[in-house]
DNA sequence: TCGCTATGCTTAACACTGTAAACTTATTGA
DNA sequence: TCAATAAGTTTACAGTGTTAAGCATAGCGA
């Protein structure tokens, strides 16, 4: 009878009860600083049953990293639906990108800014079929759409791709890195503006 | 008489090695994976010698990263003393910025690529009298040359400073912490380069 | 030359960390 | 009812950064 179903929903409850409490503690204090054993406490198992539903550390964090940039993908693509001037979706979806890693910085930052040898994992790339691969996706074929419509100068649209994504990811990282009294920021809204501006100029015909 | 001298001298020396031992490991295996006891190890001494030198670990790799920016600082200062032409100054010192940076790779990530919070030290801001502020500091005076020469639009030079810098930093911090197996990459040296052009030309006026 | 004191270093210990293995208890299907 | 399986806990290991206490010795004044 159903009771295999039961034991299995609550299988999953219960992993969603951990990532759901890690997820908190880490967005709240960060990833280095919650212990397996603090997350313990928070849903009152013993550390050790969490390794029973993750493999590691690291696994649980992978996790809460995709659904979070799940939600970046998801937003970036209802911008392309909005079907704008290829120009104004560009920018819209390079603010949308910044607001997201600063709303998001833990979660943001351990994707993007810490070494990948610091944390080898699994030899597999990891990229394919991630929500960032998603992600860059809504940016080749905005910056595509950029080229077709005459604004942009023609060549390698993978090349521009990258060229707009490293510069917003600076950006977005350096923001959350050095905070105000860490470095003389000029206003943050006009360097975040003028940098997307710059940018489009950079790369226009 | 001279013995106090000596054992000034003495102290020194072993501050230094406890340094070099430091540099050499935190850079061939990163600062999070090398323990205080390895550091001692290798210099033959007991762990708890090193707080006899040093406040705690982070202190003896802020001491590395500032040695090895003094280093990124100076060649940037003898580019600017070469007198090229505004624009050329500026491109060869972004290019020395990125290769600066891919060549110190664990300590650059140290200083931008973690969050302020994971390391919240001292109140005072740090950057004051840094040799990060001297880095900068070129960068300012390279994109005033720029406005001033009729290249760049008018306009802040702090926030198109920023807005290089930024950009610079993604660049550089992306190539970093994302493999070529992690990432569909395009031949680096074209990134770089295209990236530094489309800055300037997003700039020019 | 003696004893004292300050210096430099080490040993032992604390309070943590992530994680593996062994053990206990509850639930299930036959 | 019995064995098998699953779920969770206890215990333990090997490591971390760091502090406190202890010890040997070099240099000093007397």
């Amino acid at each position: 009878m159903g009771s295999k179903e039961r034991r299995d929903r609550e299988r999953e409850a219960l992993r969603g009860e951990i990532l759901a409490a890690a997820r908190e503690l880490f967005i709240r204090e960060g990833y280095e600083r919650v212990s397996m054993r603090r997350i313990a406490e928070r849903i009152e198992y013993s550390p050790t049953t969490i390794y029973l539903y993750f493999r590691d550390k690291s696994e649980i964090l992978d996790e809460i990293c995709e659904q979070t940039f799940a939600r970046l993908a998801r937003s970036l693509e209802l911008i392309e639906a909005k079907g704008l001037d290829p120009l104004d979706g560009l920018r819209e979806g390079c603010q949308a990108y910044v607001q997201f890693g600063l709303r998001n910085r833990h979660q943001y930052r351990l994707t993007f800014m810490v070494s990948s040898e610091s944390v080898d994992r699994g030899a597999e790339s990891r990229y394919e079929g991630s929500m960032g691969e998603r992600a860059f996706g809504f940016l080749e074929r905005s910056v595509g759409r950029c080229v077709e419509a005459g604004y942009f100068r023609e060549g390698e649209v993978a090349l521009a791709s990258q060229v707009v994504w490293v510069s917003i990811h600076g950006l977005t990282s350096l923001l959350i890195a050095l905070a105000e009294d860490d470095f003389p920021w000029v206003e943050k809204k006009q360097l975040i503006g003028e940098t997307i501006e710059t940018l489009i100029r950079g790369l226009m015909r």
